[in-house]
DNA sequence: TAAGATTGAATCGTCAATCTTA
DNA sequence: TAAGATTGACGATTCAATCTTA
């Protein structure tokens, strides 16, 4: 292709590879919750961030951070997790703008059984396919991406200091 | 969370942001390509496969698999591809039930002038973001990931064997 | 009957407009 | 006027059904 010589041939298979992986693996992840759980992987997400969250609850703008995903497509998301009974809509007492998402017991029971099969899987496909030192090389490459993607790191709220090894628990 | 005994720490944290990642480049792909080209991601994606193709065509279901894409949304993108003007559909003459898609001049024209920007784009997001030891690092664990993510490795038609330098000449 | 490809119906995400409260 | 959140309209993707040729 024309732009072929921006990029070195390394550079250029390694982003091919990348690329790849990047369509591939949200697609896996997708489709082991869909078959088992009847969850897509967002909806899981969302789930797992309330129950990490204190009061298992947030409010629609932080949850939209933390899932990085649009307030539009969250309070769709939102609306179809309280149809199933997973999600409730409490309206704050301090500021009458803002509505709480909070985590019912069903849902809460929810994500209690479909974490064990995801974490299956998050495991089998990325966790063992490496060794414990390329596990550890994708942590810096992806705070390192993330540095020029996410400026802010509104999405990594729940997540300790970047250069600092981790002790924290949540889970995904 | 419930499972966080499931995965170490350390794995957890590089999962977290990995996971973040994912979904964030992919964003950032494409809003530079719709800003400016007009084209989703995918859509960029479909027109330099066919560009880097003997002859400028692929059949529909080569095309599928290179893009790694379902052929039903394959077949609606081409459909777009199409009214615009950037991309032929034209029957195979050795058999009646295979379509071939052809990229037109415009839309070599299309991809010539689209690609600097989102070459452009990677070198930011990623390759400039990495030492060269890192690009390497992510060449090889995304290998690591594609074979459990895609065995046939039906995406990487293109690519040269695995571990192996590359030194073939193709776009992103 | 199977392979290649398209399409209708339903679902999901996005953008812009809107509504309500601060 | 701004902030928090929802919704209508529209575009994109998926699944299953369909059509055509081998």
């Amino acid at each position: 292709m024309a732009q072929t010589r921006w990029l070195t041939a390394d550079q250029q298979d390694a982003w091919v590879r990348f690329a790849a992986v990047l369509e591939l693996l949200p697609a896996a992840l997708n489709s082991q919750l869909e078959r088992d759980e009847q969850l897509s992987h967002f909806e899981y997400f969302v789930l797992a961030m309330l129950s990490e969250a204190h009061d298992r609850r947030l409010r629609m703008t932080a949850l939209a951070s933390r899932t990085n995903s649009t307030i539009a497509r969250l309070s769709r998301v939102v609306s179809r997790l309280e149809a199933q009974g997973f999600v409730a809509r409490v309206p704050s007492d301090d500021d009458g703008r803002v509505i709480n998402a909070v985590l019912t017991d069903l849902g809460w029971q929810k994500i209690v059984h479909a974490a064990p099969g995801h974490v299956e899987n998050v495991r089998h496909n990325v966790v063992d396919a490496l060794t414990a030192q390329q596990v550890e090389q994708l942590r810096t490459i992806s705070t390192l991406l993330l540095e020029r993607l996410d400026p802010k790191g509104a999405m990594l709220a729940s997540v300790r200091p970047s250069t600092t090894r981790s002790n924290g628990k949540r889970g995904d």
